[in-house]
DNA sequence: TGAGTATATGTCGGATGTGACATACGTGGC
DNA sequence: GCCACGTATGTCACATCCGACATATACTCA
């Protein structure tokens, strides 16, 4: 998180227990950081399973090489929205999903 | 979809069947759709349940009660990151999370 | 060796999403 | 009536994400 964000965050008038509230958002950070890792391994699966390379991929994506290999590689500046997008292009089916998620808990 | 999207769409040489694919594409985008419901659903049940106010969230969340709302609405300017973002920020086990996305299909 | 293929990484202009704000609508006390 | 509260909707400047492109690395096969 970022050190501006946090003082924001300080600045905000707060009701409950800051500290409490606080490690909550970081939580719930971290979870959503553990999905989308779990959702890009299951995008990397579905695309090699079916035989697809990343360009291949791109091209059902709609989208370039160079941003399939930036799904894959976690790289921050993709949006759960493009991982989920890929995932259903590669044609991950429901247990792929579920696979995914099981390797979160 | 954008007509000029579309445009491009075809314009992009197809390898396989272009209207299968077309229409894979159009079932992908339908099933993000889907998703997204499922969890602005998710979000306000869990909010509800938590007895809290969409400003209420909109702190916990760092954003604002407009936000939420149209979150809520399912407006189309909302991210699948912020909605999951709102989920977790509700409250919501990571079960529930889980659950909305295991309807994908 | 060199060509072909797959993947990774950096950059950039333009598209899209964001928080914040104003404001409107409804409901429930008082 | 008025006020407080919760929610909805529109707008806008700013931040973030996007596709596209260039380029680098690695591996394979002839």
């Amino acid at each position: 998180m970022k050190p501006t964000k946090m003082k924001r965050l300080r600045a905000a008038g707060w009701k409950t227990g800051s500290t409490a509230e606080f490690l909550g958002l970081s939580e719930a950070e971290a979870a959503l950081v553990e999905l989308k890792l779990a959702l890009v391994a299951a995008v990397r699966a579905t695309r090699q399973k079916r035989g697809l390379s990343q360009t291949d991929l791109a091209q059902r994506l709609r989208s370039s090489q160079s941003r399939v290999a930036k799904i894959e590689a976690g790289d921050a500046s993709v949006s759960l929205d493009l991982i989920v997008r890929a995932l259903l292009a590669a044609g991950a089916s429901r247990k792929d999903v579920e696979k995914a998620f099981v390797a979160i808990e």
